[in-house]
DNA sequence: TCCATATACAAACAGTCTGCCTGTTTGTAA
DNA sequence: TTACAAACAGGCAGACTGTTTGTATATGGA
């Protein structure tokens, strides 16, 4: 009936949003995988076909997870002109989004531990670091940037910083207050970084 | 031979220091408890009778851990009068010594995830991160501080951002440079908290 | 000092989960 | 249509955690 190409990207992304479901209610460790395929309606024969092992698939359910958020992000602040005023829009697009519970869970809680730092990095490099470091080089560009810092660097800490206060607001009582202290700590702390 | 409190304090210990090894070895979920009892010349039933499971194993090394960073900070910055220059020497310390791998894998990497963000913050909170929050604490005493911040959710931003320092130097090629270029970046982040 | 009890272990056991392996069905290309 | 490859399905072995049952050692009162 269906055409191989078909029927691997129908199961493939099938077990992707059912692991996103499971990963982010249950933490990576505590997933299980039958739990998985159960919720997508396949065997554990069928995941361990298109994936490696679970970390492959947690890998991929992480890409996916990043590449959304970026994209978020992109779409939001393309066509700003200035680059500190895009930035800010950026930051604010991000602490609202990543504060949904499967977000954090497995993008900021068990993402670096799970697929190590150094992996879990160069997804971030790829997706939302990368709309960050984007806007850090365009203000450097437009000279508004202390031009000896290290805009991958800088970035780096940044982006720690904003997931920081995603986890500020994401468990405080009162989020608008939260959000609007976190908001004034990391502007005081790019307005460190301007020229 | 010995008395009960001895015989715990020996074995509490010997898990402890063997925990620590396993832990930082293989990271939180693939450390077998049957290698760290074996390490610490116990048996599992010992471990199960001092420790209510694993992950209870795990809070007190972590905790442990993050008390002897701490107590590295205090010991170091005592008496410094001024408010910011005891900030930028305790940030000096903290990248020095959390860039262990031990550390860093405990710490920054499994601790979130295992714990969960809550009791890790309150963990940090009582260590690593007061003697950052006691810092700007006094930076705004001494009026030096940009006074309608949040002096808790400040320095949990900038506490993340120094961790992710220690992530980046302790995986650079270059760790001098590195060092330097994070350095240069969590103190232009820091002028901008000033008043 | 002796005994009853609580503490500190030791070792076996049950349940769960992952990764592999073998077999079967479905698509593909000559 | 026929030979082969891809896409599953289901069972199995090994590992690991937490519990339970049993034993030795310490402790505090008679």
């Amino acid at each position: 009936m269906a055409t191989n190409e078909q029927r691997t990207a129908r199961t493939r992304a099938a077990l992707l949003k059912a692991a996103r479901i499971e990963f982010a209610a249950h933490g990576y460790a505590d997933a299980a995988t039958t739990a998985i395929v159960s919720r997508a309606g396949a065997t554990r024969g069928a995941l361990y076909h298109h994936f490696k092992d679970k970390l492959a698939l947690f890998d991929a359910v992480v890409e996916a997870e990043d590449a959304r958020l970026a994209q978020l992000i992109d779409d939001a602040t393309e066509d700003m002109p200035d680059a500190f005023k895009s930035l800010r829009h950026g930051i604010g697009i991000y602490l609202d989004t990543a504060t949904a519970p499967a977000t954090r869970r497995i993008l900021m809680l068990d993402g670096p531990s799970a697929l190590g730092w150094t992996r879990w990095r160069e997804i971030q490099s790829r997706h939302s670091l990368r709309t960050l470091r984007e806007g850090l080089e365009a203000a450097q560009a437009q000279g508004a940037l202390t031009p000896d810092l290290s805009v991958p660097v800088t970035a780096s800490l940044f982006a720690a910083a904003l997931d920081e206060a995603v986890h500020v607001i994401a468990e405080s009582r009162n989020r608008k207050q939260a959000r609007a202290q976190a908001v004034a700590a990391a502007e005081a702390m790019l307005d460190g970084l301007k020229a």
